[in-house]
DNA sequence: TATATAAAAGATAAAATACTCTTAAAGATT
DNA sequence: AATCTTTAAGAGTATTTTATCTTTTATATA
């Protein structure tokens, strides 16, 4: 598994924020009981994407959680990397530290430039390009497709 | 983390075995010395890819595991496969069950292509290409790098 | 000001993964 | 026969990940 379940769920979240494009703020509740993930757990993966600047959050009635700047301008690499950590686009595929040019394991060259384009795939893709890509083609974002775009 | 440690230890194990291109079986205590791997859990994960017919093994003294065919018939696709699974070459990066083309996730296309990338490296790259050129550069396969080539 | 709402924060629990250790059995070598 | 080494199964521990629960703090609104 590439990503861990929070990044997954930090991922299916923001995918939902950059489709409803308001600067209204979403309560984490709703979010929850849309995407159909426990409301506890993405509280704290939410938090994270807060503590990272990518979202802005409210307490309060009418409070919740937006993005915080518009969706073309996050990358799905800013997610997984304020959830995951930057190590799943630097680390050595044999798990070895420290791996890189200057002592690479025998699967470095082939595995860095894979890597790189994994990582290209991410900072070039942007929320606003799948929400809109899910929102257009009624694709799924929860396990038993009943999430309904707005 | 891409590949489970259990992976990266059989992977570790299999260059190694590739890299002394003999019909001797090499014991496991052996192995897990030169590599630094716990004995215990590298006989567990060894076993499986005996299991899974990428080594033979042979009890008694002068015992241990070996290749079962030439270096450059086995591919780092199929040790991975034997280890993990097939799933890391065809799952859903927001980990939605059944994501395929028929019922996709907005990021499906995008993922599919870079999955199949991987897996395509991992498929033409033989336990030979690897293990000769570690031989052939001196690279290392154990993090404190003290691992010699024969 | 009082109240309800909702995030923040922290503590705890459950599950999965990563290891370690032990025992017994069987095959191979000397 | 004695010894070496894998096979196999299982128990036990540690760590990480995933998930839940409770308390605190901030904010809107009546």
């Amino acid at each position: 598994m590439l990503l861990s379940k929070s990044c997954e769920y930090g991922l299916r979240a923001s995918l939902y924020l950059a489709s409803i494009s308001s600067d209204k703020y979403i309560s984490i509740k709703k979010l929850s009981e849309k995407l159909d993930i426990s409301f506890h757990f993405l509280t704290k993966i939410l938090q994270e994407l807060t503590a990272a600047g990518l979202l802005e959050s409210m307490k309060g009635p009418k409070g919740g959680v937006r993005l915080s700047k518009a969706s073309h301008k996050i990358s799905l690499q800013e997610v997984v990397v304020a959830i995951d950590g930057i190590e799943i686009f630097t680390e050595c595929v044999l798990g070895l530290p420290g791996c890189g040019s200057e002592k690479p394991c025998p699967m470095h060259s082939m595995w860095a430039e894979t890597r790189d384009d994994i990582e290209e795939v991410f900072r070039t893709t942007t929320l606003k390009d799948m929400s809109k890509k899910g929102k257009q083609n009624d694709l799924r974002i929860t396990p038993d497709g009943k999430f309904i775009w707005q």
